[in-house]
DNA sequence: TCTGGGGTCCTAGGACCC
DNA sequence: TCTGGGGTCCTAGGACCC
């Protein structure tokens, strides 16, 4: 066989890689302890209280004994008496996933191939996928399956079939057929909601689902749904490959322990949380238009408020001046002990001069240089010497929010 | 002894503008 | 002087993924 020559013929067929690390968190968690874990059923458990949090994730003896992740840790254990259970490695997991390309989550990323036949003098898809598997193992010590196919969704879902530690592609034109052995289940972005819907209607499987007219399928999950769920259960997917835009929200959210109605205890959490996504969104050179702040009742009720401000901001003091104005309306609004609580940031843009356009001598600004300053003389002193600064030192600034008077 | 935490994307209604 | 139809932004909520 030649090695492929560019063609002028369009569209070129697609060559992705999906390359997704095995049981990352576990394969971590070994790594930081050899000594105790390996070999051992292992649970990890996510959660800053390891009594009320869940499965995060869990080696394949566990799984085989239907252990899964998002499982509660009240019932996870009983399936698995003997698993020894451990929290998230965070930093483990930090350095590990670091070598690799981080593009669609701490352990997975697309490899976009296409045009690099020649490069790889013809070499199939399948050849290349085991040499960077045997690269990664080598240069990461992690265990990785790798799919293949003409477009994400394809070689991500070719990847399931590889696990564990294999390599799985599905040829050109073999989309279709290859979508036909899965479940409903297995395409990603189908969960309970539409499974549901679907099973109502005596629509359970694979084939039932392409038996489906399209006009069928839309009246029942809407045109748009319809459309997508069309494509994909054919194997079609025409998303580009990998996009670099930056992060589109920051946040950071927290369980109590206990729940609590205690204005302090919220408001300390709130504090914190605050602090944690600030520090994240000046790392990331970005500031902030949009704030949410969220609360879990102790009912397990969701509710959030949030607020677009005229201008983006960036400091602690006006991020937490914002989020306990909206912590006091959800509070006013149900009074209930909170089980949860967190602070998001979206609308994220990178410079202070991105807002709507603020009205000259209409309001002070949020923030003023005072404030830049303090935080970005906080951020220093974290990189230099950890986190040495508790929240709170730095915010109680009591008084006007201008730099006062207006000149 | 229920149900984490980090994200992304979508929807639906209202405000507001043209 | 009983009323239209886009488009965009904002808010609240929710599904889903890893």
């Amino acid at each position: 066989m030649r090695a492929a020559a560019p063609t002028s013929r369009s569209p070129r067929t697609r060559r992705i890689l999906h390359v997704d690390v095995d049981a990352m968190f576990v394969q971590c968690a070994v790594m930081a302890d050899p000594a105790r874990l390996e070999g051992q059923r292992l649970i990890l458990v996510g959660g800053s209280s390891e009594r009320r949090g869940v499965v995060t994730s869990a080696s394949y003896g566990c799984r085989a004994l239907g252990v899964r992740s998002a499982m509660p840790m009240a019932t996870a254990p009983r399936l698995c008496p003997d698993a020894v259970v451990v929290p998230v490695p965070r930093e483990t997991v930090r350095q590990a996933s670091r070598p690799v390309v981080h593009l669609a989550s701490v352990d997975e990323a697309y490899l976009e191939l296409t045009g690099t036949e020649a490069l790889h003098l013809g070499e199939p898809l399948e050849a290349t996928a085991r040499r960077i598997r045997e690269d990664l193992r080598e240069r990461t010590r992690l265990d990785v399956s790798i799919g293949g196919g003409t477009n994400r969704l394809v070689a991500k879902l070719a990847t399931s079939r590889a696990k564990p530690a294999g390599v799985h592609v599905v040829p050109p034109g073999g989309e279709e057929a290859f979508v036909a052995t899965l479940e409903i289940s297995d395409l990603p972005g189908v969960g309970p909601v539409p499974l549901g819907a679907l099973r109502r209607r005596g629509i359970a499987t694979m084939v039932a689902l392409r038996a489906l007219p399209a006009e069928t399928l839309a009246v029942w999950l809407g045109e748009d749904r319809a459309k997508w769920l069309w494509r994909r259960c054919r194997g079609m997917d025409s998303s580009p490959p990998g996009d670099d835009r930056g992060a589109r929200s920051i946040s950071s959210e927290t369980t109590f322990s206990q729940d609590t109605a205690d204005p302090e205890l919220l408001e300390s959490a709130l504090l914190e949380q605050v602090v944690t996504v600030a520090a994240s969104l000046r790392r990331q050179g970005l500031f902030a238009r949009t704030l949410t702040v969220r609360l879990r009742d102790a009912d397990f009720r969701d509710r959030s408020r949030s607020r677009t401000l005229p201008e983006p901001i960036r400091t602690d003091r006006a991020i937490y001046a914002a989020a306990r104005t909206l912590l006091d309306d959800l509070r006013r609004q149900r009074s209930v002990p909170a089980r949860l609580v967190g602070v998001g940031l979206t609308n994220l843009v990178s410079s202070a001069d991105d807002g709507q356009g603020v009205l000259f001598g209409v309001a002070p600004p949020l923030e003023d240089e005072r404030d830049r300053r303090l935080s970005g003389a906080v951020d220093e002193i974290r990189r230099k010497h950890g986190e040495v600064i508790g929240p709170g030192s730095v915010l109680r600034r009591k008084g006007r929010h201008g730099p006062g008077g207006m000149g």
